[in-house]
DNA sequence: TCCTATTAACTAACTGGTTAATTATAACTG
DNA sequence: CAGTTATAATTAACCAGTTAGTTAATAGGA
């Protein structure tokens, strides 16, 4: 059947996905309604039509965004087999998301460095689910004497920040390489093989138990 | 003596403060010269006098708060004594200064998540200067044999991204405790804590040999 | 006097948001 | 099923407020 000549919810994914983009590309003061309208085709009219106000569609964007990932990460998680994996599972589809949707990292990024200045509530509270997520893994793994002294708040932000920040910085990391060809910048590095790095690294920091001399037996 | 009715030096550090200031606060695009105008008690034609246009300033600041804090870590770190000790300083110098300036790591990590889209030139070179150091502290460590399977970037930006991050949501932590009390945010975490918690981890993460299975001599 | 610092007033461009009119479509009706 | 109607989707034109940047005039100090 051909697409037919008015179509809301396509009309309404079309602003979603292309507001998206902008807003993680240029940022939420930059990006202007009818920028996001040309973008997709649409009247600029609409956009207030569907979401009543910029903020509105902001909102819209960032919660379709987060549940989005949080719903993968559950869902690839929903294994259960020991914390080790399900912590893997975590970074690894996170990571793998984030790798797929550039837009999302830099849109939470830029959120937080607000400290959620204009953060609705029900954003807020996708962001508190993924945090809730990882931290119900981390004090699992803690109570059956795999991790130890594990502060969940800092490991958060230490594997979501490290991949949302690498994410991001893809294209200035090349061209940083481009400049200055003796610096490396990891910009060869593929999501697999950063998340496997990170992985690896949080694993030993959590597994190792005295932190000022580690032992064996 | 008393301040004299003109002082362009003084002028102009009052914009380039007053500026940084709502930059982390606001944005760059929120952020208007008129604002920065009024909260110095400066005309506004003065900001376009001294730095010809907003993207001037906003240079400006970002350069002169990096040269800052990358001054800061210098200072503290020309000891070397053990690429240990050097990194504890790093780690530990870093934090301290986003503390106390806490529209540093709002400002760098906004920019970072625009993957540079307006990043000036001069400011590109500051960011890099920060990583080539801690890169060196890093490769020397390993090269003594003390650190293990180093990516200098990965390990950047875990450390820098997690510092960060922290300061700039300390009050969206304060207030998510308060709307969630069983929700453990770290928010009561002062700085100190949170470096010495940091370094600890990195410190292990970095030392323990084998990754897969740890084994001692 | 001459140069630098400072100001108030101004403008041209832009932005979020509104509105009244228009079109497509589905539902109803006889 | 043709024709009517109600309503949801869409549009173009517009508005009021804001903003970066300019300019011409002025005041202070060496």
């Amino acid at each position: 059947m051909a697409k037919p000549t008015r179509d809301a919810e396509a009309t309404k994914a079309s602003i979603i996905q292309n507001a998206m983009m902008l807003f993680a590309k240029n940022g939420y003061e930059a990006t202007t309604a009818e920028e996001i309208a040309k973008e997709c085709n649409v009247n600029k009219a609409m956009i207030f039509y569907y979401y009543k106000n910029k903020a509105g569609l902001y909102s819209a964007v960032m919660s379709h965004a987060l549940d989005a990932i949080h719903e993968e990460v559950i869902e690839s998680e929903k294994c259960c087999v020991s914390p080790l994996a399900d912590l893997e599972a975590f970074i690894k589809t996170y990571a793998k998301y984030c790798d797929e949707h550039p837009y999302l990292p830099a849109l939470i990024l830029r959120e937080l460095s607000d400290s959620g200045a204009h953060l609705p509530e029900m954003m807020f509270e996708s962001l508190r689910k993924l945090f809730t997520l990882l931290s119900s893994i981390l004090k699992e793994g803690e109570s059956q004497g795999i991790f130890h002294n594990v502060i969940p708040m800092i490991i958060h932000f230490m594997i979501v920040g490290t991949i949302n920040l690498l994410v991001t910085t893809k294209p200035l990391r090349a061209n940083a390489v481009a400049l200055n060809a003796d610096l490396d910048t990891c910009s060869d590095c593929d999501i697999d093989e950063i998340s496997d790095y990170i992985f690896t690294k949080i694993k030993l920091m959590l597994e190792v138990k005295n932190e000022k001399n580690p032992t064996c037996a």
